[in-house]
DNA sequence: GATGAATGAGGCTTCATTCAT
DNA sequence: CATGAATGAAGCCTCATTCAT
């Protein structure tokens, strides 16, 4: 058995274990046990637990961000089901977070406040997240497809609203899937989006938006 | 002293040192540093560690299921400014976190995966949330304040919109509280008022919205 | 049992340790075997296995010191015999190293090179002793009592004559203790005076020197 | 590569590693990173990391005890200066001592009390040292070139006499060899020679003692 | 011969909890 | 009621040594 195969190994077993009984019930004995391994080779591969889990940490935090610089990477068509456009783009991010049901679990609800390592780690990934989604949500905005928002304010929300739905789905069996993903981007298109697009053009034109809706900056 | 209050000593005590280290990495030594009190004398008044924990999860969790449930307990006012009406409403909400920033910080965002009884209570936590929440969202959408939506997924969009904000404001220093509050509401309405609420009334009666946009019903 | 009979009571099963298999090789499970407590017990008194050694160290080369200053605190008298003097007066350093044969044997003979923080107390401990030593060999020496002398590489050679002289004790069991006294104390004198001092030139030749000074032989 | 080479190679890492850190805080891994070769390649060579160091033992104490037994080899000249005969018969010991001054350390300073094996090495090496200096001595005692003494005592201050003031020498870097090696045979002869044989008796009142005997002044 | 992955005994330390005073 | 000394299970990690390749 070579070294990448072993150290596979070992993170699948860390995971498991990790998933069951959360970071800090987790012994290096379980994790080994799991994974039938000596002692000393869970060493031979990882530093401590936490940097088992920092690895862990890295690797799936990697993945979802690509996931989601995927879906905000394309310019949004001007006409067209934006739904359906976000289902597509989201299909990866879904699939990665179905995939690693028990990672994500792990990693986004429980990873906080375990060690500074950990939390500097996370503060960094949701900032770059936010990074991305609201460099997109400028964009759309620009090009007058969104109203004015305060973009990195949204862009949390957004992020807050997404965490919470597959926390929801983790700890539900009975979850559709499907239909919620649905929801959820019709839900967040549905404050974004100037009434305009919806509805007949002419009326917009003909008077601003009330100036409640659209004078809050931060920044 | 009475009971009352030096089991109120040993609570606030423990508040402080749980919000600076969080859970797993508090002890009962510095617990009982703290309060100044004896090792024996902080299990003559809780059985454990976990138990001191579990009465800090019950009473804040109490207190933020109040605030919320007050500011869905009222029907929403046909005219008049949606957003001042939220931000007074949600004054005592903003507070009760304001007041307890550290408190918010441990119980919303490290209590999950310690112990299958924090995660529990914080499960019933949120479903309660977002059975008021919804119960609320159902109303409006009764009375057509509000566009036909799944309400359980939206209200957990919801939660987790705050949630992520609460967390932001947190970790950040330099956070405009006012602006954020209005900010999210604006938001969080945008989503889901029926454009005829904010454009002239006559276009939403002509013609139904797009299916694309209630047709996701979970449950 | 308060507090002192125990932490003695643990420092007396550390020293029996110690000495049967010398610092790295004893572990913190057999001294608290030895001294039949908990472990946490250990804990409770001393920091770490580094801490208790490093409180036998203190205690132990203060002593030491003590003995020595005594020794040393005496100006010599002009006549009369000196051998006998300094027998007298380094009675209580006898009666200390041979009061805890075991601790000179580790602290003296292999608490070195373990542990800088062990190093650098006994590094101190040797400058110290030589300063005590060096500053009584300069009043001899100025008074013509002594011979001029490099006196600081005297002190160094005269400690590590009796470093040498006690470890050869401790490592055998049929070591007379009453002459080898004598002997030292003649042979570190015997390089220091000058000959004026002993015996008029004119008498050397004459007879034998003074039975005092060659009536010591070991073996 | 052959056998003796690369044994070599070995041994020279492990002195200096042995020398940077000990024994007892050297690793066989840090051994073989220094050496450069596979762990298992260090158990082809020693039985064990015991072993290595057994053999660096013998290896320097046979060396030493060369050296000692040269100066201790020659009967000394009736007349001339015996200062500068030991200083020249020494050299050889002061070579060997300065080429290793880091094995020195370790060996002299460090080895006792690791290990029975170093241990009963040790002893057995003090043990001919002392016997080799005393056959000498007891020579000269023979030949009235010294006065009478308890030659194994006395050869036994000697050896402690010399290890401090190697001690000192290799913690302290401004030590001046030179004039401390002069320092040090004057005074270990000054113990040993019968007035007599320094200055016609006559000489002693008249004029001071020769040059020779406290030119030396360290610092 | 050479390699280095694997082993597992054993070391140090922490800490929630108990209980005699 | 209050105290705090005592407990010991359990956690993390190291490292000398082996052995299949």
């Amino acid at each position: 058995m070579n070294r990448r195969k072993r150290e596979q190994l070992i993170l699948d077993a860390a995971i498991q274990v990790f998933a069951r009984q959360g970071y800090s019930k987790t012994s290096v004995s379980e994790i080994i046990h799991e994974a039938d391994v000596a002692r000393g080779t869970f060493y031979l591969y990882f530093k401590s637990k936490k940097d088992i889990f920092n690895g862990l940490l890295d690797r799936f935090l990697m993945e979802l961000t690509r996931n989601v610089a995927k879906i905000n990477s394309v310019r949004l068509p001007a006409e067209g089901d934006l739904n359906e456009h976000f289902r597509m783009l989201s299909a990866d991010l879904v699939e990665t977070v179905t995939r690693n049901r028990q990672l994500t679990q792990i990693i986004l609800f429980q990873a906080s406040g375990l060690d500074p390592s950990f939390d500097s780690k996370l503060g960094l990934f949701y900032d770059q997240l936010t990074r991305i989604i609201r460099h997109n949500l400028d964009a759309q905005v620009a090009s007058a497809l969104f109203r004015p928002l305060p973009t990195e304010l949204v862009a949390r929300c957004m992020i807050g609203s997404v965490k919470e739905i597959i926390s929801w789905w983790i700890q539900n069996d009975q979850f559709e899937m499907e239909s919620a993903i649905r929801g959820v981007i019709d839900y967040l298109l549905g404050g974004l989006m100037p009434m305009a697009l919806f509805e007949a053009p002419a009326v917009v034109s003909q008077e601003p938006k009330p100036v409640s809706r659209h004078d809050v900056n931060l920044h």
